[in-house]
Parts: structure tokens; C-alpha cells; sequence
RNA sequence: GGUCCCGUAGUUCAAUGGAUAGAAUAGAAGUUUCCUAAACUUUAGAUGCAAGUUCGAUUCUUGCCGGGAUCACCA
């Protein structure tokens, strides 16, 4: 915050006074002095010797005793410990700040950027229900999003649903063939999962198939190719191209069922949209734009028809864009689908792709077959590429059946956290509503928490047993913390003392804990932004955990309602609320609730 | 093979080129007449290997070793 900005403005002043030199104030990076040293802020001097002419050591003390006496009282000691300056601020300055923020009814809300930027996240295969991985990428996609809102940009949230293509014939001629009419009310089933089950069933029969062709002389490959339900499934492809009316009725009442499955799912996770693009609608769009870069000559084609795109100068090999009998491959969807979305939200300066770091490659090269055509907006654009979440027998594979589902995992979340609140018995008082929302908010906090505190580019494990914690660095310790202060507010409230800032500058000294959790409250807009730079709610985790485990220090070592000191007293109550304040403006960015009572 | 990513306590994660490499968990030992012990305190434990750049390297460069991804007329 300012108080930062302060420090550097003065070091800048010193270095004309003491050297005569310039130094930009950007140049400047202070940094927290750690724990075992005084001070708040430290300023490392080793490669100022040369401005200086000084030993490190010298200059830092140099420039320490000119912060000290030219910083009005803000700066009021400061110590060397080889080359680090380490500064000490005034109390006063800590609790002038903690007024300034919580005079801030809206702080972590920067001002309006006027930039609009657009984040799709989840993307499914309409053939399979969700699962782990889909769970990363939505609370990433969607935390991302809070993140840019909070710096201040417009943000549309959307998904590109793969609602069209072979996957989803092989479901669709499985059910017709095995089916028997079931249907999610038939059944009882989930929509994506009755789907998802006619997926496997297909791939069940077509196995059986290769096997018998195989034994009667088949080689496998081939066997592959001419088994009787991939002719089908590939013929249903082609019918449904053409819009043939009994294939696409179906295709319209298995995707309706899924769509369903998928919204039930979302609602769980606490994610929505803003628009959703369908595959099936963009596609054809593709291939237009890219009849027209052939016009352009951006793109080229080969002897037997098929549309290509040389990236041979960007060190990237060539890339089909249409096949030869005309048909649209993936990149081609893609290259719709983004130029669709910029008609469709003209001001749009940027769009941010949350899939999965094995597609690295294709969105190299989607971007630069974008800007061969032309638009200037490619450059912006941005794959938010995160690592896979691996489980402790490696891979999730589906045919292994090694998958672990989205609502299994949430439910199962919810029965933990429901078997551990009773155990502590924690509900009293609750009503049965009550109660069964803190399991939610638990379980789906203590999930959430888990899969964001990654650093997306990382590879991560998940181990369904043991991964979810509700002790230490989880969602739920967090929750807790603001469960705690939520507790002390309502207790302020019932004795009548109102926090408010009236006599702050009357508080005197501060407790160490108090002081480093202010400095860590005033470093909230500084973490927005470096997340939102990085894309990384990872960033906001850290921060969230840090500062609910500065406040329970603080909770442990000093007493509110038993401080004599009116002012203390007062004081505290308001640092309570502005620590409240960010706790769950914190956790709001990462897309997890916050309870009251816990 | 080309390209890219990753190797940090037993385990899961941190560390804009900065100080004695932080946490959590599992282990050991403590703290409830006091605002919620899902908390707090103490303790033990790690940078794959080898060079280089630097006052200073987990971070940058190179090589090696190990793991992964990708290089589809699949999506």
C-alpha cells in the first residue's frame, strides 16, 4: 500500500542526498524482513556499494539513519545485519493503516480497468461425466475470474461444450442398441452418467468384436476399422451431419440429459457462466475463416485437398486445418470458436484458456495461426495451462476405471466433513439446514482449498484418502479462523461496542502479532494483482492461509474482552473485522464460502 | 529422437537472485479456570549430481541422471 510506496519515495530522496544519485523509485524492492530480525520492511544495500562508495554494511547504515531522521516518525530504528537494512516502523503508521483499510468497505476491489477479458473453463466431452481433473480446471477457471474481477476487469465466463463428434455416436448407438429406452427417469441415473455408462458399454461391445474378428484372422488393426459398431458409429456421424432426423432427435435428447447431469454438477461446485458455446454451432464457422485464409494465402493446400498451415518459421511443424473430403478437425473448431466469441464481445481484449498442459502445443498453435490471420488480439491471448492431477496408482484412466468422479469426490467430501463436525460436536444449536450448509461449506472448501493451493503449473498428487485434511495449511483452518472473529464480532455486538476508528491514534503500542498481521492485511491489493499476473489463485491461497494463521497467533496470545485498555480494546475489535473483512474476501476469490458459526 | 515441463524434510506443498531454505502433515513433548483446542507453543528432519555467472544461486546458464507431457487427417 502506501506506506510501501512512502519508504521507497524516501530511499529514492536518500540516495540524491547521501550519493547524489538517482535512484527510480521503481527500482526500489523492499522486502518483509524476517521473522528473527527487527523491523517491518527490509532493504537489501549489497549492490549499492558501488553508488555509495561504501562497504554494504556503511550504506545501509547510512541510509538507515537518514530514513530515521527525515522520515517524519515513520521510520523509528532501524538495524544492519551485513548488507540488509532492516526498518522499523512506527506503531502509529501500522495503526493508521489498518484505519485507512478498514475505512474500505470494498478492500481487494481495485478500481475499474475498463478492460474486458474473457476465461473459459471446463469444456467437457458431452459423452462422459465430470471428474477429478474437470474439478482443477473449474475452481482454477473460475477463481481466475474472481481474481480478474477484483483487479477491476469486466470478465465473461464461459465453456465450449465438445457436443458433436464420434465420442458422442458411439454413446448414442449403444444406447439404441442396448438401451432398451432407459432414461434418466427410468433409472434413476444422472443424465451424464446414464450417457457415460452407453460410452463404455459401446466400447465394452467393440472390444468384444475386434476379439472375434481377431480369433476368426483378422489382424488387430484392421479389425479395428472394419469392426460392424465403428462402421455404424461412423456412419451415425455422417447422418448426423446431415441433420438426419431420427439421429439428430436423439442427439438432442442424450445431450439434453447430459446437460442436465452437468448443471446438477455445477450447482455442487459452486461454478457458473456467463454464455456457453456449443461446439456443434461453431464448427462450420471454421471452416469458413479458414476458406477465407486460403484466400489470403495464409494457409495452403495440398494435391488432395486438404487445408494446411506452415509454421515451419516458427520452429512448429505444418498443420492440417481441413482434411481433404472437407471435414473439420479440432483446429478448425477452435478457430471458429474464438472468432465467434470476439464478435460476439467486440471490446473483448483478451481470452484465457483454462485446459490442461498436454494441449500446450495446440494452443501454441492456434494462437499463431490466429495471428497469421490477422488478429491482433491473438497476441493476448493466453492458455492457462495446469498440470494433472495424478492419484497415488498414477494416471486416471478411464478405461482402468481409475477415474474418480466429480460428484462421488464432492459427496464423499460432504460425508467427511459431516462425520468429523459431529465428532467435534460443533452443531449444537444448529437447524438441520444449517447444519447440512456447514457440511457443504466444509467439504467443498476443504476440496477447493486442496486443489487451488497448487501452483497450476504444477503436476499435482491427490490422494483420495489422505489428501483431504482438516487440520493445518486446509480450507477448513481458514474457515475456522473466520468462524472465530465472527464470533468475537457478535460478542462486540452484544456488549454494545461498536468498532469503530475513533480513537485509534489513543491505542498506544501494539502486540508483535498485531502488528505483522497489519502489514500482512495491507499487503492484500499487492497479492490480487501478482495473482492475476501470474494467474495463479495459488497465490491468494498462501496469502489467506498466512494471514488466518497471523490472526490465531494473535487470538492465542492476546485477549480482547479481557483488555482493560478501552482503546486496545476497541482497536482490536475493528482489526478483527478488517482481518474478517479479507479472510473471506480472500476465500470469496477462490470460490469458497465462509461459515459464521463452525 | 526434437520441443516443453518437473526433481526441495518420510509425505504434500512454499520460497521477485538475498540473511540460518519456509509451512503443513506424520513423529516427540507441552498449552483449556480466559473471546470456539478444526487452535496455539516447543522439538527433530530437505534443495538429484557436476560445473559456470554472482558479493550472494532452490531460483539464471551448460552438461548429466531421474520422472512426465507433446510432436494425430483423436477431441
Amino acid at each position: 500500500m502506501k506506506l510501501e510506496q512512502t519508504l521507497k519515495q524516501q530511499i529514492s530522496q536518500a540516495f540524491q542526498s547521501l550519493f547524489d544519485y538517482e535512484l527510480g523509485v521503481e527500482k526500489i524492492s523492499l522486502q518483509p524482513t524476517r521473522k528473527e530480525f527487527a523491523g517491518a520492511y527490509t532493504l537489501v544495500c549489497f549492490s549499492y556499494g558501488k553508488i555509495s562508495k561504501k562497504s554494504p554494511e556503511d550504506t545501509a547504515k547510512t541510509i538507515g539513519e537518514y530514513l530515521v531522521q527525515n522520515t517524519n516518525k515513520v521510520v523509528v530504528g532501524y538495524n544492519v545485519v551485513k548488507g540488509f537494512l532492516n526498518l522499523e516502523i512506527a506503531d502509529g503508521v501500522w495503526i493508521d493503516l489498518l484505519k485507512i483499510i478498514s475505512n474500505q468497505p470494498d478492500y481487494g476491489q481495485l478500481p475499474v480497468s475498463g478492460k474486458e477479458v474473457m476465461v473459459e473453463y471446463s469444456s467437457p466431452n458431452t459423452n462422459k461425466p465430470l471428474h477429478l481433473g474437470h474439478l482443477r480446471n473449474n475452481f482454477l477457471g473460475y477463481s481466475v475470474s474472481n481474481i480478474l474481477k477484483a483487479c477491476g476487469h469486466k470478465v465473461y465466463k464461459v465453456q465450449i461444450i465438445n457436443d458433436r463428434g464420434i465420442h458422442i455416436c458411439k454413446s448414442m448407438l449403444a444406447w439404441q442398441k442396448f438401451g432398451n429406452g432407459e432414461t434418466p427417469e427410468s433409472s434413476g441415473k444422472k443424465g451424464d452418467k446414464l450417457v457415460g455408462d452407453y460410452y463404455v458399454k459401446f466400447d465394452q461391445e467393440y472390444k468384444k468384436e475386434i476379439a472375434q474378428l481377431v480369433e476368426q484372422g483378422t489382424p488387430k488393426e484392421k479389425a479395428e476399422k472394419v469392426a460392424p459398431l465403428m462402421l455404424e458409429a461412423q456412419e451415425m456421424l455422417l447422418k448426423w451431419e446431415q441433420k438426419e432426423p431420427n439421429v439428430y432427435g436423439l442427439w438432442k435428447r442424450m445431450n439434453g440429459w447430459v446437460y442436465d447431469g452437468f448443471d446438477a454438477t455445477y450447482t455442487q461446485m459452486g461454478v457458473d457462466f456467463d454464455k456457453l458455446y456449443y461446439e456443434s454451432n461453431t464448427y462450420l464457422l471454421g471452416k469458413d475463416i479458414v476458406e477465407q485464409g486460403l484466400d489470403k494465402e495464409a494457409f495452403f493446400k495440398k494435391e488432395d485437398g486438404s487445408v494446411w498451415v506452415d509454421l515451419t518459421d516458427e520452429g512448429l511443424d505444418e498443420k492440417l486445418l481441413l482434411r481433404a473430403d472437407g471435414t473439420s478437425v479440432y483446429m478448425t473448431q477452435d478457430i471458429g470458436t474464438a472468432i465467434e466469441r470476439f464478435k460476439d464481445y467486440p471490446k473483448l481484449s483478451q481470452q484465457i484458456y483454462t485446459v490442461g498442459n498436454e494441449q500446450e502445443y495446440h494452443f501454441k498453435v492456434l494462437f499463431l495461426i490466429l495471428k497469421k490471420l490477422g488478429y491482433a488480439w491473438a497476441e493476448e491471448n493466453y492458455h492457462l495451462s495446469y498440470g494433472m492431477v495424478d492419484l497415488p496408482s498414477g494416471k486416471m484412466k478411464s478405461r482402468e476405471g481409475t477415474v474418480v468422479d466429480a460428484d462421488d469426490l464432492m459427496k464423499e467430501m460432504f460425508d467427511t466433513s459431516t462425520a468429523h463436525t459431529k465428532e467435534l460436536g460443533k452443531i449444537e444449536g444448529f437447524s438441520e439446514q444449517e447444519a447440512s450448509d456447514l457440511y457443504e461449506t466444509l467439504g467443498l472448501g476443504a476440496l477447493k482449498y486442496f486443489l487451488l493451493k497448487v501452483d497450476p503449473k504444477k503436476r499435482m498428487l491427490f490422494d483420495p484418502q489422505e489428501s483431504i485434511q482438516f487440520h493445518g495449511n486446509t480450507g477448513p483452518f481458514i474457515q475456522y479462523t473466520y468462524a472465530r472473529i465472527s464470533a468475537i464480532l457478535r460478542k462486540a455486538k452484544e456488549l454494545g461496542y461498536e468498532p469503530t476508528d475513533t480513537h485509534f491514534e489513543k491505542t498506544g503500542t501494539l502486540e508483535s502479532t498485531e502488528q505483522e498481521t497489519i502489514y500482512l492485511l495491507s499487503e492484500f491489493e499487492n497479492k490480487i494483482k501478482e495473482a492475476a499476473k501470474e494467474y495463479s489463485p495459488a497465490i491468494i491461497a498462501q496469502y489467506a492461509y498466512d494471514l488466518a494463521k497471523g490472526y490465531n497467533r494473535f487470538y492465542q496470545e492476546v485477549s480482547i474482552f479481557n483488555e482493560e485498555d478501552e482503546y486496545k480494546l476497541h482497536f482490536r475489535i475493528a482489526f478483527s473485522k478488517v482481518v474478517a473483512h479479507v479472510i473471506k474476501k480472500g476465500m470469496d476469490l477462490l470460490g469458497i464460502r465462509v461459515p459464521e458459526r463452525m
